[in-house]
DNA sequence: TTGTACGCGTTATCAT
DNA sequence: ATGATAACGCGTACAA
């Protein structure tokens, strides 16, 4: 069974020293070997089906060629986006993606740095958003400081609270222009489906869309946040919980698309018109949204840029203090917060 | 900088040989080592903050603990929810998962199966579907062939033509039974975006359908089937494309939901009523349907099974021909094909 | 320019 | 039960 041809094998039948076939066939910086050879070198490799092997490569250069990606479920559009641009990224860098998934379990993300760690990734992206959780924070300082040392880098999507370099999506400047735009449009009884309360990306677009709105003149009423799962259920199950309180609200803002396409889900199911009834927003511009009916206004977060650009962050040489790379977000007004002047 | 502790250090901190040290650690099969020693060893690599290394166990064994996989496009639906799967069914079995990406360009998959090879991932999973295309097709096979003989296990998603285990969904009777039930509702007059001409799952589908609505006694127009691409866009463009021609119809079958809601689009965008002008079905089941209206008619597919069973395919121990495991799809009957009769 | 020989970190074989 | 030591497949000083 698994009988592989190695570089040994090749320098016998082409006559050479196993050094020269090396060189020979990585063509690395110093190409100095004889056309001739090098011919009969590739045509051995060619003849015999050599592949070189990646592991023991790795051994001996010191370095792998795998770059690792965490995120919760990579069947949520946001982080199947974010994947998209790791992958366009670490393509063009010639490293292969390691997928690594905590299948909604935030506390396995430590395990998943131990293991990317063990594998020798190059770099780890980490896409999924913090908590405000100390504990859980310091475990992953402690499990990033590790791989550091050991020679990896790391760069966050989120919340720069980890030490490493992070590319900061400016939630609370496109949340807060959010609330604006909606006040400018003539909302005035703002509800929020804030997401779980510890969330920190959903933390910061919550309060800042409130604080905006409040500053307007128009503050949330506390019983109109409610919160959730950071999840289309959890937004379908927010805006249920919302909803029975009988609230007096004219616009909804779900703290991410995938929530407010479960608050959607819920307005159809308990006859709530959108935009008539009631106005509703989200935040990301996932691509979903451009199937949908009203069409949703939210703030365009690139999501695919945002993972090239984590990718590239971790693959620039750097020594010093961590960096942080900031993503502008934009507000985009669409049907489903018709103008109420 | 890469200053990573081996366990060469752990053994001589913890005052044992480098034999005992490893098999304290990895506790493997044979776990003979005396219970006061297998402490000083693990509090030693504690200390020391050791890290093992997969490459370097990758090498010594003889073999890895990574798969890969192999889309098209992370961010399309139909694959991340694949994805998901597999990375369930990888993590189950204790394997990293790595994602490589055509990026769209189907014949780069060849060379992702090279690569994988390379890294002597234990198996590949091959989510894209075939092309009728013999010069590739055969391409792929050698590179398989290649691969397997080098001991790796290949599961292919879709039609059994490359000789390796295939999951294989049940297109044609999905589709079959589709196109009777929107015979029985009422339906007569048929149109298909039928995708890309070559790609075989498009065609089963596309072929399937029409056969049955044939039967059925109302056959599809050869004027009213239009290939494209297996995209949003494509279902987009394709739809225009069909509307164009000012055609007599009354129901459009798109041959995957992701056309399908390209289709929607275009409806949307042409003042063409869906359901009311026009009925609508597609393929697959997205989650991504469960936020459009109207709800979809569709086939549905599987996908996250569809993935972990390949996984589990490719992991079972297995000579003698390639195996075929079938997935069954179910008609789902949403608002889009209302009732006409 | 080519070849020899050592090292990469670990497992496994074989004595002890 | 434990410890030397030889692989594993490759890259790369260093020597020739």
């Amino acid at each position: 069974m698994a009988t592989s041809v190695t570089l040994s094998d090749v320098a016998r039948e082409a006559g050479v020293s196993l050094a020269t076939a090396s060189r020979a066939i990585n063509g690395s910086a110093n190409r100095t070997v004889r056309a001739d050879l090098r011919e009969r070198v590739l045509a051995a490799a060619e003849k015999l089906r050599y592949t070189p092997d990646a592991n023991a490569q790795a051994m001996a250069r010191g370095r792998t060629t795998s770059l690792g990606l965490v995120v919760h479920d990579i069947a949520d559009p946001y982080f199947s986006t974010i994947a998209a641009g790791v992958s366009r990224a670490a393509d063009d860098a010639d490293l292969q993606v390691t997928l690594a998934s905590t299948q909604h379990r935030p506390e396995r993300e430590v395990s998943l740095v131990r293991l990317l760690q063990r594998q020798r990734a190059r770099a780890i992206v980490i896409a999924g958003g913090r908590y405000d959780d100390e504990p859980t924070n310091a475990a992953m300082r402690a499990a990033l400081a590790d791989y550091r040392e050991s020679g990896g880098a790391v760069t966050l999507v989120g919340q720069p609270v980890l030490d490493v370099d992070t590319v900061v999506v400016d939630n609370a400047a496109g949340a807060a222009a959010l609330a604006r735009a909606l006040h400018d449009r003539g909302y005035r009884r703002p509800a929020v489906l804030g997401g779980p309360e510890h969330h920190l990306t959903a933390r910061e677009r919550r309060e800042a869309f409130m604080d905006a709105f409040a500053q307007a003149g128009s503050p949330v009423q506390p019983a109109h946040v409610v919160t959730g799962e950071f999840t289309h259920d959890g937004g379908e199950a927010a805006m249920r919980e919302l909803w029975a309180t009988g609230p007096d609200v004219d616009v909804v803002f779900a703290v991410n698309d995938v929530m407010a396409l479960g608050a959607l889900a819920a307005c159809r199911d308990l006859g709530v018109g959108v935009p008539d009834d009631l106005a509703l927003a989200g935040f990301d511009d996932i691509f979903t949204l451009r199937d949908v009916v009203p069409p949703l206004t939210t703030v365009r977060v690139p999501l695919e840029e945002v993972g090239a650009l984590a990718t590239q962050l971790a693959l620039e040489e750097h020594t010093g203090a961590p960096r942080r790379a900031s993503v502008a977000t934009e507000v985009v007004l669409r049907a489903s917060t018709p103008d109420r002047t």
